[in-house]
DNA sequence: AATGAATGAGCCTTCATTCAT
DNA sequence: CATGAATGAAGGCTCATTCAT
């Protein structure tokens, strides 16, 4: 929380909004000092390239997000109730978000090359997700054989991330609510 | 099938392919005129812009995709069948193409605008993609009530859609499979 | 000598005399660019990189290098005349060019990396101007040793380079001089 | 011989390797801090301006080559031995050096305006290394002409000079070779 | 002394598009 | 229809230097 931090999060906070909104590619180091109120020297003095500022968006984005999504569900008792409240906490955030989507999902579209840094920070953050809401569904279910209850957690997956890109292409929280639906579906079983 | 419409799907062809390899924004006309040994005049005397050409690229990998795809699951009989196989079709092009994801997917990652064009056209051919599966869960299960339909159909989507982009970031088609399990499942029951 | 070939001269041209006053380095295309009235694009639709610029300066400027060269030593009937003429040549080139030495030469200095294609290209054109000084070494004297001949070859082409490099030093033609001099006596012997 | 002494001869030396290896313009005030792991603001408490670092690198170099040059030279008996010997130093310097030449022609390379401090200071030192090798022609020859002397002791500075810059065309010791050749028949005569 | 964040002009290069031929 | 020279804004990044701490 030095001053420096401070600073630095100031950029990696400005161009965070440009490249959720913009996206990555057609964010410009430009429009990010502007908007920041810094010089060219400056962000380059806090960010070795673009691409480092990239990755540390991704990284914060990440952190903020698991943060406030756990803020979310506190107020849910039961694994349970806890995964199904998660669809309701994305369509919130698709809608705050004017559906632009997942930012890493995007920057994945938009990342072609297979090993780069960007796209296995990307793989670790999407297996972390998965992650979550194995432990949910291990919690809820903690008699299911291990096959049934990773075929259970990977379908929530694929349902929530299946809803978020759904959600963003047509602009509407629609496919969430299916998603919402079917998880409760799978959970009840 | 005059010359014209020749060249000009030549190249489409070799947009799409760099398209689809680098992104929309990552590759540039430059790049589309070498590829395809024609001049820059030459370009635009068949296409009014790159967004032109972008608009073309999707409407052509669509109408392609399909008919490969019909063809694939000409050899299942049912419904049921086509729907589940409808997976492995989805696994074998996400291996051919080193999970590069979908086309249409990563392309809306790149276009933030809300009502452009692109996003037009992207939500008609998602529509589309989803209409198909609704119809065949609807001859699968002709006396189902029109809103468990719409629910067996819209998880379906979600899950083809979240497959994808999961096989996209984790590189392997595991997360496919899972979708078809759970697809054999939601028809099932 | 189409229009292309004079727009591409032009840019080299108004890029020697740039390169040559200011140095390599020092020498921006956008410099370049405005004292050729010419667009940044139309720069690079001519040239694939400065660095192309600069070989081609370097061979462009070799070329006519020779030619005047050559045109001025035709006065002269014999070898060893056109030999001590050279001096007088390089003389008159040193004054001319405000003592900036050789293009070439300066060059060199500012390019480190050994086995890169401009370190080649000049020794290419060093090795061309100790032949033609050996040439007329052997004419001089078809009946000394090889050994001889190289070594005196050798000596003239050094004392060459050696007076570029004074003059340049010391802003003067004195050195040239000396160097004139001491090929008379070497020729003499 | 203070602490501040000290620290500025270690930003020295750091800064003439890399100058003399990548060049003047080449070498940014960035690479030498990081290389001399001191603070930007450090540097410039100690040098006025990279320029004043180059002033001070060519004479401190210009101070050591000479020490290392006579030191050298002392095994030598005779003024004639000692001239001789000083293009077997030649060619040691440029093979350790890989042929990167002379500091100071190259900086001269990199520095055009003709009156400027850079310029005058080389001028100085190569003023200097003509002297050094007037003295011992005169020890040689004391009783021949001024006129006699001065010619031998400018060619052999010439021969000297266009080794340095042979070599650096070449990567070889040849052309020192050469000039060593030519100055044993200079002093012979 | 020493620090290193800040500056902003400048670096070389690519962009999508136009237009005279 | 086809050509490819021309445009100039924008791309990501480095430069030498200053200055408050």
């Amino acid at each position: 929380m030095t001053e420096k931090t401070n600073r630095k999060c100031q950029i990696i906070e400005v161009a965070s909004k440009l490249f959720f909104e913009q996206g990555y590619h057609a964010t410009g180091i430009k429009q990010i000092i502007e908007a920041a109120d810094i010089a060219k020297g400056t962000f380059y003095s806090h960010f070795k390239s673009k691409e480092e500022l990239g990755l540390e968006w991704l990284e914060c984005g990440n952190r903020k997000w698991k943060t406030c999504r756990d803020s979310f569900l506190e107020q849910f008792a039961t694994p349970k109730e806890k995964l199904i409240a998660l669809f309701d906490y994305q369509a919130k955030g698709a809608e705050e978000c004017s559906y632009r989507g997942c930012a890493m999902l995007n920057m994945l579209a938009e990342t072609p090359e297979l090993g780069c840094p960007m796209r296995k920070a990307i793989r670790g953050y999407k297996k972390g997700y998965l992650c979550f809401i194995r432990e949910l569904v291990n919690q809820h279910l903690p008699d299911a054989s291990d096959d049934d209850r990773e075929q259970r957690a990977g379908a929530i997956y694929l349902l929530s991330e299946g809803a978020t890109v759904a959600a963003q292409s047509f602009c509407k929280t629609g496919p969430i609510d299916i998603a919402k639906v079917q998880v409760e579906k799978i959970l009840a079983e």
